[in-house]
DNA sequence: CGTGTTTTATGATATATGTCAAGGCACAGC
DNA sequence: GCTGTGCCTTGACATATATCATAAAACACG
């Protein structure tokens, strides 16, 4: 059995509110828990995204790849993330980004007619989600900013600050596509930052 | 005074609730009208953005200044939008950005503790939030995976199949640094895109 | 261990985009 | 109808970043 105790940790973190018994039981009926190995797709090009997977452990990235092969990584994810390309998950489009395990996945997942229906309700979940709307309001304008403002330096040093632990955990040849660089700049960067 | 209706429509067309006369009180009794004539800022860099304001009739660029003084629009806002930094509005933080009227605006303003108390209780306008949330979701992971795959002129592209109003309604400079590019840069491609 | 695979570093060169400078065009206000 | 101001274009040149090729280093796994 998975370990819904990180769901309920996360939601009542977030939102400031307790969940009673009755509440996580919700959630242990219509989440369900999957496991996928490193490598494996959670979601591909093409596809419809049915299910959000709220990550208990490991990580994941969710890139496209362009007409000249090229792979360009939109998001890194980790633990207490939600995975989901969610252009297609709310409106049940065919999706345009591929989800891919960096590392063995630990997922607890749920469709989003469910999550209206069941989850919703639940005031812990929906202050929750208005905490994370927020949030991602936030950190996408900081994103956007950055890249359409700072050069491939400034670009990195906020990646440096803002996620220190990203550069642990991914290759950087990952990071770089994520920041909208190749590898060989990412590495010249990091050299001249030395000094 | 100034035109509630245009709100009303929004609040009950992107919704799919109806207002009764009750709650249209109280949109009344709340939000604040606000005129500002071209040039005049609804932000500066440094302030508390203590308001949003939703516009009735204008336009507006949210833009930071570097160093070197040069300036990066983040966000180009007209009818029927929210004006804000979002960042500054929730957390009560000073603004990195300034918010300038490109043409004369009519607003209708509300603090975020009034909006909180007094708006967000009512259905229609809370059912109308997360139809924004998901709507911004969806648009700042398309900008953003537009700037790290793109070229400039993908993203030119993509800004003239999106917003092809935006091209009639501001200045070429404008649009090109919207997009994070030279105004010369924005001028050739434009030249070369007529083959 | 050893060996194949992936990741990173480095050099040479190509390309995209920025910067600076100048001139022309258009429109607002007198 | 002038005139100033802001916007757009164009050219020459500078700089940042990508691309291609190769080798070294790190890692994964039998």
């Amino acid at each position: 059995m998975s370990n819904f105790e990180a769901l309920f940790d996360y939601v009542q973190t977030l939102s400031g509110k307790m969940l009673s018994a009755d509440e996580k039981q919700v959630f242990r009926a219509h989440f369900k828990p999957k496991k996928l190995r490193k490598r494996q797709y959670f979601l591909q090009e093409g596809d419809v995204c049915k299910y959000t997977g709220f990550i208990v452990k490991g990580s994941a990235r969710t890139f496209t790849v362009d007409e000249k092969g090229h792979e360009h990584i939109l998001k890194l994810s980790v633990e207490n993330w939600w995975l989901a390309d969610f252009e297609s998950y709310y409106q049940l489009t065919p999706s345009r980004f591929n989800i891919e395990a960096l590392e063995d996945l630990e997922l607890l997942q749920i469709t989003n007619a469910q999550a209206e229906e069941f989850i919703k309700p639940i005031p812990a979940f929906s202050a929750m989600q208005n905490v994370i709307s927020q949030n991602n309001t936030i950190a996408a304008q900081k994103r956007m900013q950055s890249a359409i403002s700072n050069s491939a330096e400034g670009r990195y040093q906020e990646l440096v600050n803002d996620y220190p632990h990203f550069l642990q955990r991914f290759p950087q040849n990952m990071i770089a596509s994520y920041l909208g660089l190749s590898p060989e700049t990412l590495s010249r960067l990091r050299k001249n930052a030395l000094k």
